[in-house]
DNA sequence: GATGAGCGGATTTTT
DNA sequence: TCCGCTCATC
């Protein structure tokens, strides 16, 4: 029996055909929760087991680490027991990438030792590059100019190519500071994120010898997350394939929420066109979530215009309503989240099935003070990366120095961290002795017998070349890679500077680094010798590297691939925030969107482009399809942002959740009668509705603002004979505490009450929350 | 070469 | 409001 009939009951018919189709060009857009890994993994054992597909014919690529890695897993628990044997390609993009330049990086002057240089490095590279051209005072913000370079290297487009494009002045700037950052890069033999893409297909583009090869390997391509990808990847891609190859796309275009970065939904939108034979199999059958979340998430994402028609429909039943709640202010939305939150738990739910999602990651702060007052643990997710501390920076930086002798940005970093007294100067001295020479930096000093400068640096200076001399044979020499991490410690006495200024950073930072050294010896538990990639390339250069330095060049790579979402994995009795983006991919049983306001959400910078506000669409229906069960979604009727307080007007997207799908909860809008703000608030709010009153002036005038408030009407209340609370109850409220009743209304199934909290003043609540006293 | 006051700017960020 | 960066000072 083959492997398809022994499971093709735990596949639809639809997931089926995708599974089964394994020749040609097959586009397969699967709607959030319709079992897209399934469909990918089961292919893949597909192919192995029916067709006997060769491990190593088939290229899985998906864009996280964690996709990979779940994938991988998947597919492995498949395999059973045939699994000892290796398992095909499943890995990122860039990793993708990063092996390939690895292997035949010699041919366009990168060592089988380079570098990844993250975000910060790469601007202190630009920065770097614009003091040595001397250009004048143009437009030389390097944060603008990276990312116009970065556009570039996402459309494929190399240095010299960019050179005769040029259209203004910036542009031409730009493409001279390009051209510098290049050799600049080669030099210290590092690479961006970018470049490894780029580079990969460059070396494909430029070396048919080499395509060839790799065309020939890889007979299946699949790629996960179709609809992200960018210009390059798309051309890489291109690369990659001949007539023969089968390759298998899988996406969502209501899902493509990086535009902003270089993803091109038309990759997705267009993919029938461009590939002509291509099968399109759409999954629309959801296994996430309850009726009205679907039916909420449908209403919303069909408001867009570019997009591939698609429902998702689901056999479980309508469950419950999706609540809304308007607060006073942020700090009551806070309460009311956490609040609810907790209560959930206690009914039963587990703490890690709950996520509380927002806009921008600097609204995170109001929950996590409430998680602490209301006692509630929370994890967040996004913002600072365990990687980007600074004294893992640091550490980091000592081992990339060791391992890539040019490598530029990590001898600023480590020169004089721990302080050795040698400032910008003799930095900038030595550098410029070392480029001279010709020699990469680490080398040049070592082979200075006396030191290039004088006064209290030069000790230092001494101290820190006897620290290369050793690491550079301490690489090649035989032992375990956290003893080498050890004695490298030891030698800078790195710990010892943290522990001589006893203060809370620097106990926080000692943590960091034990925490940093047991992910160290785990990686060297788990580490294997990696496999060969492709064929021996005569061109790259020698690989007869020790062990050592193996596992330093596996750790730094995957150590600068690594993200955030990642560490999602070690579940634990926890909340989660994280920002809509993040949130993608993932599921839970109680998902609260917060900060549901215009300006917000959608961001009033994505107001002025209609392409861009769809992509907002697009990410709040995101945020709706990650809930299984319970969807809350919440607004504060006034909001301090940047110190000013601000009246932000409901999100649009509200307003297209169809009634019957929602109740309110709490509804504390501004405009309400029962409910009186400052006098100014009125005022206040015609004159700036928009947390950014900037954006706002171009894009939303006031009177439109005004026109679109009064047609939102969430407040269907009518007045019924009989209640359960009354004027005067004495009451509980799980978040706002004690109250005492001052009306009873009707709402929806439940009813609502108007309540005067002790210290927390008045608020409405729908009676199924409060307990009496 | 290290330190603080003052100013400007402040989305989202799979890699 | 708050954080990071620049520049002036010791």
């Amino acid at each position: 029996m083959s492997f398809l009939e022994k499971h093709s009951t735990e596949l639809n018919s639809k997931q089926l055909e995708a599974v089964r189709t394994v020749d040609g060009p097959v586009l397969v857009l699967a709607g959030a929760g319709s079992g897209k890994t399934r469909v990918l993994t089961y292919r893949i054992a597909h192919l192995l087991f029916d067709y006997r597909v060769p491990m190593h014919s088939i290229l899985a690529m998906t864009f996280s680490n964690k996709a990979a890695r779940e994938m991988h897993d998947r597919v492995k628990v498949l395999l059973g027991d045939q699994s000892t044997a290796r398992l095909p390609w499943i890995s990122t993009f860039h990793s993708v990438c990063a092996r390939i330049l690895r292997a035949h990086g010699g041919r366009m002057g990168y060592g089988s030792d380079f570098v990844i240089y993250d975000e910060s490095e790469q601007l202190s590279m630009i920065k770097t590059c614009i003091e040595k051209l001397e250009m004048g005072e143009r437009d030389l913000d390097p944060q603008s100019i990276h990312s116009k370079i970065g556009n570039w290297k996402n459309d494929g487009k190399t240095a010299d190519e960019v050179a005769d494009l040029a259209v203004s002045s910036f542009d031409e700037t730009c493409a001279i500071v390009y051209k510098t950052y290049t050799s600049q890069m080669l030099a210290a033999q590092a690479v961006d994120f970018d470049d490894l893409l780029l580079y990969a297909y460059k070396l494909f583009k430029d070396n048919p010898d080499l395509k060839l090869m790799y065309q020939e390997q890889w007979k299946y391509i699949l790629i996960d997350e179709f609809q992200d990808t960018n210009e390059i990847q798309y051309k890489l891609l291109k690369e990659m394939i001949n007539p023969d190859t089968n390759i298998c796309v899988v996406g969502d275009d209501d899902q493509s929420i990086y535009g902003w970065r270089g993803a091109k939904i038309e990759n997705i939108l267009q993919f029938d066109q461009q590939f002509k034979k291509a099968k399109v199999i759409k999954l629309e059958q959801n296994y996430r979530s309850t009726g009205n979340i679907l039916k909420a998430a449908a209403s919303v994402i069909s408001k867009n215009q570019m997009r591939h028609e698609k429902t998702l429909w689901t056999e479980s039943g309508e469950g419950q309503k999706i609540r809304m709640a308007t607060l006073g202010d942020d700090r009551d939305e806070a309460a009311f989240v956490v609040g609810e939150a907790k209560r959930l738990i206690k009914a039963g739910t587990r703490a890690d099935q709950v996520a509380i999602f927002y806009r921008v990651n600097s609204l995170s702060r109001g929950f996590e003070e409430e998680c602490l007052k209301q006692r509630l643990p929370y994890r967040i997710i996004g913002g600072f990366r365990f990687y980007e501390r600074k004294e893992i920076k640091d550490i980091l930086a000592y081992l990339k120095i060791l391992l890539n002798p040019a490598d530029v940005m990590a001898f600023r970093r480590t020169i004089n961290t721990p302080l050795r007294g040698i400032g910008k100067t003799s930095i900038e001295k030595i550098e410029g002795f070392a480029a001279s020479s010709g020699l990469p930096i680490s080398q040049w000093i070592i082979a200075q017998q006396v030191a290039p400068i004088t006064g209290k640096g030069r000790e230092g200076f001494k101290n820190y070349r006897s620290f290369l001399e050793w690491g550079q044979q301490a690489v090649d020499s035989t032992g375990s890679f956290v003893d080498l991490i050890v004695e490298m410690l030891r030698r800078i006495k790195y710990i010892e500077s943290l522990e001589a200024e006893p203060s809370e950073e620097n106990t926080d930072r000692l943590e960091n680094i034990r925490e940093f050294m047991s992910a160290v010896q785990e990686f060297e538990e788990n580490w294997n010798p990696p496999e060969v990639t492709g064929a021996a390339d005569a061109a790259a250069p020698s690989s007869s590297s020790s062990e050592t330095r193996q596992k330093l060049r596996d750790f730094l790579e995957r150590v600068s691939l690594i993200s955030d979402v990642d560490q999602l994995d070690d579940v634990s009795d926890q909340v989660t925030f994280m920002s809509f983006h993040a949130a993608k991919g993932l599921e839970f049983h109680v998902c609260f969107m917060t900060a549901m306001e215009e300006g917000l959400f959608p961001s009033a910078r994505s107001l002025d482009d209609y392409s861009r506000t769809e992509e907002e669409r697009r990410l709040c229906y995101v945020g709706v399809t990650r809930a299984r069960e319970k969807l809350y979604l919440t607004r504060a009727s006034r909001r301090r942002t940047f110190g000013s307080i601000n009246f932000n007007i409901p999100s649009r997207f509200l307003k297209d959740i169809p009634p019957e799908v929602l109740e309110t909860v709490v509804d504390e809008s501004f405009d309400d009668d029962s409910y009186s703000y400052e006098s100014a608030s009125r005022f206040n709010r015609q004159k700036s509705s928009f947390g950014y009153s900037k954006a706002k002036a171009r894009s939303a005038p006031a009177q439109q603002t005004q026109e679109w408030m009064s047609d939102f009407d969430f407040d269907q209340r009518v007045e019924e004979e009989r209640f359960t609370y009354q004027k005067g109850d004495r009451i509980a409220h799980p978040s706002f505490g004690d109250g005492i009743v001052q009306r009873a209304e009707r709402m929806g199934e439940d009813e609502c009450l108007t309540i005067v909290f002790a210290g927390r003043g008045v608020k409405k609540v729908l009676a199924k929350f409060v307990t009496k006293r």
